[in-house]
DNA sequence: TTGTGTTTTATTGCCTCC
DNA sequence: GGAGGCAATAAAACACAA
């Protein structure tokens, strides 16, 4: 062995000596040290000292390694004879003492060589098997322990991720309703803004989805047209650009007050060319003559 | 009875602490 | 460097279905 604490082995038999048969032996030396007369444990007799107890129950009369001595028909030497022809057996500890030691651990899981030592006396164990069973108790106790964390985590995991659902549900609605409403607003808007529209007809097309200029254009003869005062710029995108303008209250709405009658005639074209009256900044288009 | 999965007891090797 | 704790693992004991 590399490391680590060397103790009797219960697996070592490659030189053929009997496993555990160290552990029977020093058991048999000890047994006075943990239980003393004067104090007899309840688990006296156990068979979880280990023992052959019940290794021999179907093979042989049921006997533990402390009453083996007792009979005086079984001397050592057959005693040792036996050993060496029994593979060693585990021992489970009775109910008894597991209570106990539950118990025990419930107040401490961790075990000073006192109470162990005081431990051992008790139940009629090997300090060694006291500190085995709190060594996998413990490990038993944090496998438990990291399933509990695991349920508990999962649950809050769980109960959060619902909440997160909610929460996006109801944003999605709140989102929704905000598209709603800003859908009416619109509406509201675009309705008011058409009436308004139909209040400065005059300068401003009443179907902005016909195509004025292109058909009023059409509409003028080549020899009308002053050449020199169509816009090099006009076209049906550029038509397009003043419908926008009109639809997006990008309205021109002159005083008219001072204005003379043939200004005001240009501003107001007769119908079959009304559509000259969109203004755009800095193209005053509406005083294009024909 | 037997095969198989689970639990319990014990070992091993490594690590930390004093 | 020894004592003791821990993780990983072996292996016996046990439970249980087929």
């Amino acid at each position: 062995m590399a490391g680590g604490r060397v103790y009797p082995s219960n697996n070592d038999s490659t030189d053929g000596f009997p496993n555990n048969l160290s552990v029977l032996l020093q058991n048999q030396r000890l047994h006075p040290l943990f239980i003393p007369e004067s104090s007899p444990s309840p688990f006296l007799g156990t068979r979880s000292i280990v023992s052959f107890e019940d290794s021999l129950k179907t093979s042989r009369p049921k006997r533990s390694i402390f009453n083996m001595f007792d009979e005086q028909e079984n001397g050592y030497d057959e005693y040792l004879d036996e050993c060496f022809h029994q593979p060693e057996k585990k021992r489970r500890l009775t109910v008894d003492q597991i209570q106990f030691l539950e118990k025990s651990f419930e107040v401490d899981n961790k075990l000073e060589p006192e109470r162990k030592i005081q431990l051992a006396k008790d139940l009629g164990l090997q300090p060694r098997q006291v500190a085995i069973w709190f060594q996998n108790r413990r490990a038993r106790w944090k496998t438990k322990q990291l399933e509990k964390d695991y349920d508990t985590l999962l649950a809050k995991y769980n109960s959060l991720k619902a909440d997160y659902d909610d929460l996006l549900k109801e944003k999605d609605k709140l989102k929704e309703e905000v598209l709603q409403l800003t859908d009416k607003l619109q509406t509201k808007e675009n309705e008011q803004r058409n009436s308004e529209f139909s209040d400065v007809k005059p300068l401003l097309l009443q179907e902005p989805s016909q195509k004025p200029i292109v058909v009023s254009m059409a509409a003028c003869k080549q020899e009308d047209i002053d050449s020199d005062h169509i816009p090099q710029y006009y076209s049906d995108e550029f038509h397009s650009s003043l419908l926008e303008a009109a639809d997006s209250s990008y309205l021109f709405e002159p005083d008219q007050s001072d204005l003379s009658q043939d200004e005001e005639d240009s501003l107001h074209p007769p119908a079959s060319s009304s559509n000259f009256g969109f203004p755009v900044e800095g193209h005053p288009f509406w005083s294009w003559t024909y």
